[in-house]
DNA sequence: ATTAAAATTTAGACAAATCTAAAAATATTT
DNA sequence: AAATATTTTTAGATTTGTCTAAATTTTAAT
């Protein structure tokens, strides 16, 4: 089967919202598609005639058994893609999403393999976020944000909840890298912020929200 | 300015042809994309209105200085993009026009120069066609199609005329490859087909017509 | 120079993906 | 449970790129 760009482009954000939220509403994907409600309507038309998507009228949706592998190939392209934008052609973590976009399109399958044997089968992006495999599967780390993090302990920067490039841009200002080692500090009441603890620098505040948007895992 | 990629690929078979001819007409052009004369008078009129194109009705056209220099950007990035399919990712060379077809429009100019700089700023791609630079220029090689060469003398496979998948095959099926040397044995007059001698190989015969979509130059 | 043939354009239709405005269904509040 | 608000869907329009069939213009042939 083949999918248009714009068919490809729902399957993949009702994907990520699924996994939030099991279901999916067509407000919240019209909000994430930035597009009207009454086009996500009639796109799910489409999908459900395609056998793409579990939809009943105003009950919700989500993606059917197909519907998951459409959407796991997609997003393994566009990890790869942007594994291969940091990694070979030196772009910085924060540009490289929106070309990835326009990247994950290009449909032979023969490329897509060729690419992730080229990079060396990476098993997560540049963001930290796992890279299907050919078969849709899905490489689990363990990995919690660093609200829930005993002080003093150090961990190890693993992924980037928001990856919007306001955020990427603040990490980078922070110093904070995949990778990075961490350790909180002081957790403060008032407004939830954390004073951290970065390998080789003075110690530093985040907010809350920051803190919820940065994962992390144990050394050992 | 920024181009649909239905834009992108009637700028490219425009150009493609008045490298030819000079002039283009609305059948040839129609015959290129496989798609109807009236279709293509439909974008005519959308790209005269974009001032890419010289068009006055029934009398052919052909694309403007703006144009141009569109469809050299077009034809920059298939062209790069072939050379990283063929020489990074390791894909024969006559399997990467269609996926090139795909690659070529991605937008973002960063991308292009990145991954220019990446290859290590080739000059030709994997069937000996020259990359234009970032502005546009191409660079130029002195060559001529196997019909026209002394015989005896030896030459350098340079660049291939028609790049038809069919074309492709049965030149790997004669071995024959870019920087491949040759010379002609002999010239037929029947039927205007040449013996040729490949380098370690035996002498073979190839038809007029494979010939003359062989391009060589000199080796001095 | 007419006529016939070929090339090109117009007119009108269609599919895909979107939109606005209005209607219908569901959820929430009083 | 009735009234109100929110969410979702429908109806109908729009844009892009395409098509067929008919009309027009140009070219070639008698």
């Amino acid at each position: 089967m083949n999918f248009t760009i714009s068919e490809e482009n729902y399957i993949k954000s009702i994907y990520h919202l699924q996994q939030q939220s099991g279901i999916v509403n067509t407000n919240s994907l019209a909000a994430q598609m930035q597009t009207r409600a009454a086009s996500v309507t009639d796109m799910l038309k489409k999908l459900k005639n395609k056998k793409l998507l579990q939809y009943e009228r105003y009950k919700g949706f989500k993606l059917s058994e197909t519907g998951k592998k459409v959407a796991l190939q997609v997003v393994r392209k566009h990890r790869l893609w942007e594994f291969f934008l940091v990694e070979k052609l030196k772009f910085d973590w924060d540009k490289v999403h929106a070309i990835a976009e326009e990247l994950e399109h290009i449909s032979s399958d023969e490329l897509v393999q060729r690419l992730d044997n080229f990079l060396g089968n990476p098993s997560f992006d540049p963001h930290g976020d796992p890279i299907p495999d050919k078969n849709g599967r899905i490489p689990t780390i363990n990995q919690q944000n660093l609200t829930n993090i005993p002080l003093k302990k150090t961990v190890t920067v693993s992924s980037v909840g928001n990856q919007a490039p306001q955020m990427l841009e603040m990490l980078k200002h922070y110093n904070i890298a995949l990778g990075t080692q961490v350790s909180v500090l002081n957790k403060f009441e008032f407004d939830g912020s954390l004073q951290i603890k970065i390998l080789k620098q003075n110690p530093c505040i985040i907010s809350e929200q920051v803190a919820k948007n940065i994962f992390v895992h144990y050394a050992e």
